[in-house]
DNA sequence: TCTAAGTGCGCG
DNA sequence: AAAGCGCGCACTTAGA
């Protein structure tokens, strides 16, 4: 069934325009209501059949639906695709498009976003009215039609796009947060809260530190002068760093180590953190989709992407509530193998465990070389105990260390890569270039020499990685679209096992509570837990469908249903 | 007093 | 101090 396309933008008069268009993406008609209106409107459509709403920026345009419940199964995010588009070497003929530099305001996503009922506000700064709408959708969908890679091009703007209702939903519906477990794992660990100075736990660290430096007064906080008391106490280390100061047998090394570990959890996740972060049991981090060039989702604000794992403990459901959480086992050398059809790395992969399935080949002698030799040759490492490695690596596997030296090669010669679906890597910057051809003059200095190449290798395990980190966030874009479909179509509990605090359209659903590269974790009613399971394993092998094909290459998971998101 | 850069550490 | 990719945040010092 083809679904319908309605463009939504402001109009001159500050009202809503929808606009609806044809297959070919020429306007059909248009319709015009008052903004506060738009929430019906957009309801309205949802129910009636399947919709594909284009807007310029789901991050401002999505919240306000979301906040009076209403939720959109499809959408085309116009300021993330045109990122896409103006970037892909695929789009021979761009239409226009790279030229559209009013729509380059590629920014992070505006902080909070709940406020943002005027569609006029978009704090992006991309155009908001929905006669530009149009015309940037038009070029858009020419520039795709005539790549090289329409079908790839298509599939990851739809991803993209899918990826940016999702990261508004997680931030509406929160993770399902226990301010008692927390508080209570900081008095563990740090001693009760005071008002003024540090908690007990972390002065009696600081404490010991100061007797066994004999420094009274050291200051453990000044990186400069920290570094200095340790010389003067004989601790001859060139850092303050944890794995260097535990080199070292001197008294001052345990408690020093000690105090950094509590200062990290008191500063970075403390008392001030749950009281900025934590509302209603629920953490609602600020996701940035495409917020770093390879396609993976930033985050900003409240440390999203950061949370030590010791804290998950703190991540409980509600009361008749659950968490089915799941991460995919060794996502980028599965990707790695996906990619470059390397039948042979791909066979070491089926099953639970690629490492061991590597060692089984007779490549290396055991899983942890294994495991290093694998992440040397997906970032690029040329020394130590990874890159002695390689070697045995690149027998074993060419075509799969083939595709990554390429694309390392690619990206010392000042060229760009791709990912599968084909987001494409930034160019090489002016200073870059300069730095390459000020070193190829005859009159070059050795100095200017040995500093080109260094960027050149730089830039080359920038590359090199870019090709399996972004084919890897494009994976789990594709798991995230088709699980956040399977989870909607889940039925509902009723209004008196609501989670209310998840918000007026995830509180009676099983919903996405939140994602982390290559995990995931989602909050259901009890009764759902084993559907949820199912479509969560279903849906990784969608995903993997969708982007290879018939390619024999599997997405195992590690996944776990109970009430914490702790990891058993 | 503000900003930028350095250091260190949490996550994948 | 990282060997070897990508991030964000807290704290500090240096500099305008």
């Amino acid at each position: 069934m083809a679904s319908d396309t309605v463009v939504v933008g402001r109009t001159a008069t500050g009202r809503v325009a929808l606009v609806s268009l044809r297959p070919d993406a020429e306007p059909l008609g248009t319709t015009e209501i008052d903004a506060d209106a738009l929430a019906d409107a957009v309801s309205a459509r949802e129910g009636a059949g399947e919709v594909r709403w284009i807007w310029a920026d789901t991050a401002a345009t999505y919240p306000p639906l979301l906040a009076v419940g209403v939720r959109v199964a499809r959408a085309w995010d116009l300021r993330l695709v045109h990122v896409i588009l103006r970037q892909a070497q695929a789009v021979a003929d761009d239409h226009g498009l790279r030229g559209a530099t009013e729509w380059d305001a590629d920014t992070a996503a505006p902080a909070g976003g709940d406020t943002l009922f005027d569609l006029g506000d978009s704090a992006s700064g991309v155009p908001d009215t929905a006669d530009a709408a149009v015309v940037e959708y038009r070029r858009q969908i020419a520039a795709i039609t005539s790549s090289e890679t329409p079908g790839a091009l298509r599939l990851l703007c739809a991803a993209e796009s899918a990826g940016a209702l999702v990261s508004v939903e997680l931030h509406a519906a929160g993770v399902p947060w226990s301010r008692a477990a927390h508080e209570e794992l900081l008095e563990s660990e740090l001693g009760a809260r005071r008002g003024g100075g540090l908690p007990a736990r972390i002065e009696q660290a600081a404490a010991t530190v100061r007797t066994a430096l004999g420094d009274p007064s050291a200051s453990l906080d000044s990186q400069p002068r920290l570094l200095r008391s340790l010389h003067r106490a004989g601790l001859l280390v060139q850092s303050t760093s944890r794995w260097e100061l535990a080199e070292h047998d001197h008294p001052a090394v345990a408690p020093l180590i000690a105090y950094k570990k509590l200062m990290r959890l008191y500063t970075a996740n403390g008392w001030a953190w749950l009281d900025e972060w934590v509302r209603d049991d629920r953490f609602r981090p600020v996701y940035v989709p495409a917020g770093v060039v390879t396609g993976r989702w930033a985050s900003s604000g409240g440390g999203a992407l950061q949370i030590p794992r010791s804290l998950r403990t703190a991540v409980r459901a509600d009361a008749g509530w659950t968490l089915v959480t799941a991460d995919v086992a060794q996502l980028e050398p599965r990707v790695l193998a996906a990619v470059s059809r390397d039948t042979a790395l791909a066979e070491a992969a089926s099953g639970r465990d690629l490492y061991a399935g590597i060692v089984e080949r007779g490549a290396v002698a055991s899983r942890a070389e294994a495991k290093l030799a694998m992440l040397g040759a997906m970032y690029g490492a040329t020394t130590g105990e990874s890159g002695r490695l390689l070697p045995r690596l690149r027998r074993t596997f060419p075509r799969a260390m083939q595709l990554v030296d390429d694309a390392a090669r690619t990206g010392e010669d000042g060229g760009v890569v791709h990912t599968w679906l084909g987001r494409t890597s930034p160019t090489a910057g002016e200073s870059w270039r300069e730095l390459q051809s000020r070193a190829s003059d005859a009159a070059a200095s050795g100095v200017d020499e040995t500093r080109a190449r260094r960027s050149a290798r730089d830039r080359g395990r920038f590359t090199r990685n870019f090709v399996v980190q972004g084919t890897a966030a494009e994976w789990a874009l594709a798991w995230l679209a088709d699980l956040r479909a399977r989870l909607a179509a889940l039925p509902e509990v009723d209004a008196t096992r609501a989670a209310p605090a998840s918000g007026p359209v995830f509180q009676r659903r099983p919903h996405l509570a939140f994602f982390l590269h290559d995990e995931i974790v989602v909050h259901t009613p009890l009764e759902h837990a084993d559907a949820v399971a199912e479509a969560v394993r279903e849906s990784a092998a969608s995903a993997g469908r969708l982007l290879f094909g018939t390619f024999p290459i599997d997405f195992p998971l590690d996944l776990r249903i109970g009430a914490t998101a702790e990891k058993g």
